[in-house]
This record gives structure tokens, C-alpha cells and sequence, in this order.
DNA sequence: CAGAAGGATCCTA
DNA sequence: TAGGATCCTTCTG
């Protein structure tokens, strides 16, 4: 079960159909905890410069990525965290960095102290799940519900841009294991890392200042002997991060299982205000409730004047970007936002939830931050072709996702309004490709990985995975050959009709909306 | 080799 | 007819 992929995946352990775990031959030696353990007591400042082995995956904290433009608006905590962390050696003085896509603090507000993560810790109505919410719970550093959730968005799926030159367990050096014809008389040259670890670990007890040293270990790094006797290259860690990343489709249960408890918990409070579990549905009066209720669930300081500085109804609640919200309650806007992202997400998928956002006016907001990521977390499974999610999938959204209708509807040229009929049904649906990818955009939480703004303001966009982009673009025009090339090819005609362009300095896979379609 | 660029043709609503 | 899909060639980094 799904919920079994979480519990092996919250111990760190070796999960049984992960494929993405499969350099038997590196695991063998390397079971994760000792990985662990044996990064935690790795002095990377002792190794030679052109080692070419990057952090430990359980030390990735710092990810950034190299681009071009920085990104909109770092939030503090970014900035204290680049101020922190040394950037690392990779960085390229020439460019700026900025935080990965991220499940933004808009929807989860604290990696710490998430609201989902306290419950997780603290709701015990899911029986035999329990433990798995121990596990997420759990103080281990290295992997705890809140990294998990970071390894979701700081891996990303092909760093297209990684100077990291090592291969990758995979490819190379597993290739080199399993090529290599093994001779009994080499067992012998077998390294015993766990005897490795433990003469370190005993030099270092034996040798307390040693910690700047690490003469032995340096030595054992330093010795390529094995390496060249088997034809072996550096191990490259970086490997891991790549590998993690491509188990990112299996943390979908992780999603799923917080929404459910979102679920739960806002059925309470819905029960509690009597309200609509579907925000759309709010009246303005419903909406004061919820922020009240909100705000005195997160022990937020009560909002003065309320009802002036909210009111709208829960439709056009939906709509407000973060930045609305934190400009209306700075102190407790971007919490308030993330809670209605949850809410959304939570219900957005419910085929019985009606969408006000179908009935909305035009012209609220052209292109709202705040859509509807649950339209896309079906995606989110992302690289599936379970034909039977297919056919859930289009059970459950039988109705045109709201993003689309609202864009559809808000075209920045007041174009007639183009209602989409049929979501994905039949033949695909009518939503255009800049549409599509606006819409993409508009979810980073959810897609982030995939796609990302560069410059929102300039309207200058990367698809970080182009593979995963065309995917969704098929899956959406219910085109299962589609592929970056004619997804690319859509997008270069936009260039003709002035709804697109590359950027000044062209850059792949980076594309910038016109104007006004980059508004 | 992946991506960019663009021509040509076909399909569909 | 517009929009997009598809196939293709050429070029580039």
C-alpha cells in the first residue's frame, strides 16, 4: 500500500519497488542509516578541491539554483538562509541565486511548525496510520515530515544546468561493478565501509582533535588505488540527489495523506461555522467566520476591522494572491493564504464541490497566483499511466478545471470569453498552450519542479522539465505523443503572434510571455 | 545530443 | 479559419 511506501520511505529504509534505489551493488555496501551516519562524520573541507564530491544528500539544505534573473520577492527566511549558508562551490559569482521552486511559505507556512505537520503529530485517528505519523514526527534529521516535504521541491527532477561532471551510481560506476567480471581471489579488495566508519569513528574517539584533521580518512579518500584497480571513478553523491528526486513521485502518498487530514480537520470546522467545505461556496459573512477561526487556530493576533478588509465573498477570497492577503493582515496574511491553498487543494478534487470560480465575473484577476493546485495534483502523480488513475481521473474532473475557465474567461485582451466545455474529455480541451503553461505557473507548489517563474513581472518563465511539461500538456489535450518538441513548436508560434518570445538573452528553455500576457 | 528555429502539412472544433 | 499537432530540416551550444 501506498501508506507502506511512506512508512519505508519516513525510516529511511530501502523501499521494495523502488526502483529508483537500485545501485544494489553501492546499497550493499551503504545502508541508508550508515550512509547517515558516515556523512554526518565527513568533513568536506578536508577534501582536495577538485574532488568532485558535492554534499551529502541528508546536508542539502542549501539548494539553489543558477539562473539569470533573481527571483520576484525572497522572502526573509530565504535571505537569512543564503546568508547562512555558504554558497557553495558550484555557485558562479556571475549569477544570482535564488531559493529552488518550493512548496512556497503560502501553503506551508513553517517547515517546522507546519499546521499539517503538528497534526501530524498530534492527531491520532488514523489507527494503524499512526505510526506513520511517528515516523513523520520523528526527531531524526535526516528525514522528518518537514524533509520530506523539502526534498519534494529542492531536488530537482534533471538539473539541466548541473556542472556536476561525476556519474552517477546508475550509470558508470554501477556499470563498472556490474561489468566488472568478479573474481574470487578480489574479494579481498572489497573496502568494508561499515569497518571504515568504524576505524574512523574510533580514531576520532581516540584523537578528539582530530575532528580538523581526519588524517586517516583523508588518507583512505585520497588513496585511489581501488578506484584504478577496478577501473572505478569517485563516487558521486550528487548521484543521490538525482535518484531522490526521481522518487519524488513516490511522496505523492505523503500529499495525499495530508490533504486527507485537511480534509478532516476543515470538515470540523465547517461543522463548527457551518459553512460550505468548498470555499467558492462562502458568503463574505462565511468568510469573516473562517479567518476568525483560522486566525484563533494559529494563535494569530485577531484582525481589527475584518470586515473592511475582507469583502469579498469566498470566490474572490479564492483569488487573492498572497501578497493581497499579506498586504491586508501582515502578520497573519501569508498564514491565512496557505490555510486557503489547503483548503483548496483539499476540496478541489471533490466532484460534488461546486465551483463558483465558473460563475466568476471576468476581469477580478487575469492571472490569480491563487488557483486551484488541486488541478493539477493529479499530475502531481505525475508520470503514472495507470490507466485506471486515467479513468478516476476523469470521473473526478468532469468539470472544466476553474483556472482554465477563469483565464479563459480574463484573457488580457478582454477577448470574448472562451469557456471550455469539457475539461479533458473527448478530443482534449480547448484551454490554449500559453494558457495551459500560465496555469501550470500559477500551482508551483504543485509543479514547481516542472515549471517556474523566472520574472514574474517580466513574464519570463522556465520549464525546468521539459519532459514533464509535454507530458502534462498531452495528458491535458489528451495527446499521449506529445513531447517537448511540438509542445516547443506551439510555443514558437506564439512568437509570430506576440503572445510569447525568448528572452533578450536566449536561454533554453527559458520563454517569456508578452505583453500583456505577462501580466 | 538536446534544444531552438521555422517551413510545411494535416486535423479538429 | 484558428489553433494546434505532427513531421521535417537545419543550426547551435
Amino acid at each position: 500500500m501506498e501508506y507502506e511506501k511512506m512508512l519505508y520511505l519516513a525510516n529511511g529504509s530501502e523501499m521494495p519497488h523502488s526502483p529508483q534505489l537500485k545501485p544494489q551493488a553501492f546499497q550493499a555496501l551503504t545502508p541508508p542509516d550508515q550512509y547517515s551516519a558516515y556523512a554526518d562524520n565527513f568533513d568536506l573541507s578536508m577534501l582536495p578541491q577538485d574532488a568532485g564530491i558535492p554534499t551529502t544528500v541528508y546536508q542539502y539544505n542549501a539548494p539553489q539554483i543558477k539562473i539569470e534573473c533573481a527571483w520576484d520577492c525572497p522572502t526573509d527566511n530565504q535571505q537569512q538562509q543564503q546568508q547562512q549558508q555558504p554558497a557553495p562551490a558550484y555557485a558562479s559569482s556571475g549569477h544570482q541565486l535564488i531559493p529552488p521552486p518550493a512548496y512556497p511559505h503560502s501553503v506551508y507556512p513553517s517547515p517546522q511548525s507546519s499546521p499539517l505537520q503538528t497534526e501530524f503529530a498530534s492527531f491520532g485517528g488514523y489507527g494503524k496510520l499512526h505510526g506513520s505519523y511517528d515516523c513523520l514526527n520523528s526527531p531524526s534529521p535526516s528525514l522528518d515530515a518537514s524533509s520530506i516535504k523539502q526534498e519534494l521541491h529542492i531536488l530537482p527532477p534533471s538539473p539541466p544546468e548541473s556542472n556536476c561532471e561525476t556519474p552517477s551510481p546508475r550509470s558508470a560506476c554501477s556499470e563498472s561493478i556490474k561489468t566488472e567480471p568478479l573474481d574470487s581471489s578480489d574479494i579481498e579488495s572489497f573496502i568494508d565501509l561499515n569497518a571504515l566508519l568504524q576505524q574512523q569513528q574510533q580514531q576520532t574517539q581516540s584523537q578528539p582533535d582530530t575532528k580538523a584533521d581526519h588524517q586517516v580518512l583523508r588518507e583512505c579518500l585520497e588513496d585511489t588505488t581501488f578506484q584504478k584497480k577496478h577501473n572505478l571513478r569517485p563516487l558521486a553523491l550528487e548521484s543521490f540527489i538525482g535518484g531522490l528526486a526521481e522518487v519524488r513521485g513516490d511522496f505523492e502518498p505523503v500529499i495525499s495523506l495530508a490533504l486527507e487530514h485537511a480534509k478532516r480537520e476543515a470538515d470540523a470546522i465547517c461543522m463548527e461555522l457551518q459553512i460550505s467545505q468548498d470555499p467558492n461556496a462562502w458568503t463574505p459573512s462565511q468568510v469573516h467566520a473562517w479567518l476568525r477561526s483560522t486566525l484563533a487556530q494559529f494563535k494569530l493576533p485577531p484582525a481589527a476591522n475584518l470586515e473592511l478588509k475582507f469583502s469579498e465573498d469566498g470566490a474572490a477570497l479564492a483569488l487573492l494572491s498572497e501578497e493581497e492577503f499579506m498586504r491586508r493582515l501582515p502578520e497573519s496574511g501569508s498564514t491565512l493564504h496557505a490555510q486557503l491553498e489547503i483548503w483548496k487543494m483539499a476540496y478541489a478534487d471533490q466532484p460534488n464541490s461546486q465551483s463558483i470560480q465558473q460563475q466568476q465575473q471576468p476581469g477580478l484577476d487575469p492571472w490569480p497566483p491563487a488557483s486551484y493546485p488541486m488541478l493539477n495534483l493529479d499530475d502531481f502523480n505525475g508520470d503514472s499511466e495507470d490507466e485506471e488513475e486515467m479513468e478516476v481521473e476523469a470521473e473526478v474532473a468532469p468539470t472544466p478545471t476553474p483556472i482554465t475557465a477563469v483565464t479563459a474567461a480574463a484573457t488580457p485582451t478582454s477577448t470574448p470569453v472562451k469557456r471550455t466545455s469539457g475539461g479533458r474529455t473527448g478530443g482534449g480541451s480547448h484551454i490554449h498552450l500559453w494558457q495551459f503553461l500560465k496555469e501550470l505557473l500559477a500551482s508551483p507548489q504543485v509543479n514547481g519542479t516542472a515549471i517556474r517563474w523566472i520574472d514574474r513581472t517580466k513574464g519570463i518563465f522556465k520549464i525546468e522539465d521539459s519532459v514533464r511539461v509535454a507530458k502534462l500538456w498531452g495528458r491535458r489535450k489528451n495527446r499521449p505523443a506529445m513531447n517537448y518538441d511540438k509542445l516547443s513548436r506551439s510555443i514558437r508560434q506564439y512568437y509570430k503572434k506576440g503572445i510569447m518570445k525568448k528572452t533578450e538573452r536566449s536561454q533554453r528553455l527559458v520563454y517569456q510571455f508578452c505583453h500583456p500576457y505577462n501580466q
